[in-house]
DNA sequence: AGCAAAGTTGACGCGCACGTAAATGTAACG
DNA sequence: CGTTACATTTACGTGCGCGTCAACTTTGCT
């Protein structure tokens, strides 16, 4: 049987991570490893949640933001009222990321213009027969 | 004649920043507003800067990131040498901003399902008939 | 000339997201 | 049973991106 729990170190290599990280994650209540005496067991859902962090993170969102967003995609027995709560959260998270990828696609393609600008620039440095 | 340079706090409302942060820009060097005595004249250019740079932050970029890549924009009399090495590097942060965007992506249709996984169950605690 | 508004330079402070060192514990192996 | 290797808690340190006084000069208006 495939384990599923992985120890501290295996969570670290499997997402390129530090303890210290993934126990300050703990703290922050992030993640709710399992204890195996004092030790922690990672289960499933703390790496999909993990997986979800690190992703978030790239987006440019704060841990604490990150955090509601999680308790999306972890809904026990949450009451209407909450889930509405996380909702509507979820949503104003979602128009942020969609404006956010309309304006990188913009900087892309800014960025594109810009270097081809830089690769003829080189080119004709590189060529000064024209100027013979 | 409309006015090219701006005092910092027209600079301020027209990007909704503070004058701390225009000064914290400038001792990093990435804006060069001249002087008129002892007061700060932020030229086109820093304005176009400054666009990049907000924009640059909202990428999850830091200020130092932000300042190679701003080099690409304002290329005076640069060597080839240097300009193959600002193209090197403006193509690396291209490429993570492709990737980050294709994440981007799949983190929004992701969001996307779980929302409307969400509005499902909302609909089904207020309509309880099919229960009856 | 006088005064308020706005700008300037330090310098210290702060929240976030961890890094890092110290002291201690514990599991595993020969 | 001792040693080695990894884990844990506690606590202070760090880099980034500014916020926030404080003390002072400069500008614009009356």
């Amino acid at each position: 049987m495939t384990e599923t729990t992985l120890t501290i170190r295996q969570m670290c290599d499997a997402f390129d991570v530090t303890p210290r990280t993934l126990r300050f994650y703990e703290a922050k209540e992030l993640l709710f490893p399992i204890r195996q005496g004092t030790r922690r067991l990672f289960t499933k859902r703390d790496q999909a949640r993990l997986k979800l962090i690190l992703r978030g993170k790239r987006f440019g969102f704060s841990l604490e933001e990150i955090r509601q967003l999680l308790d999306l995609y972890h809904i026990g027995d949450s009451q209407a009222t909450q889930l509405r709560k996380t909702h509507e959260v979820a949503t104003m998270h979602l128009g942020e990321m969609i404006s956010q990828r309309d304006d990188l696609n913009k900087a892309i393609d800014d960025l594109k213009d810009q270097l081809s600008w830089v690769e003829k620039i080189l080119a004709d440095m590189e060529q000064p027969q024209a100027a013979q």
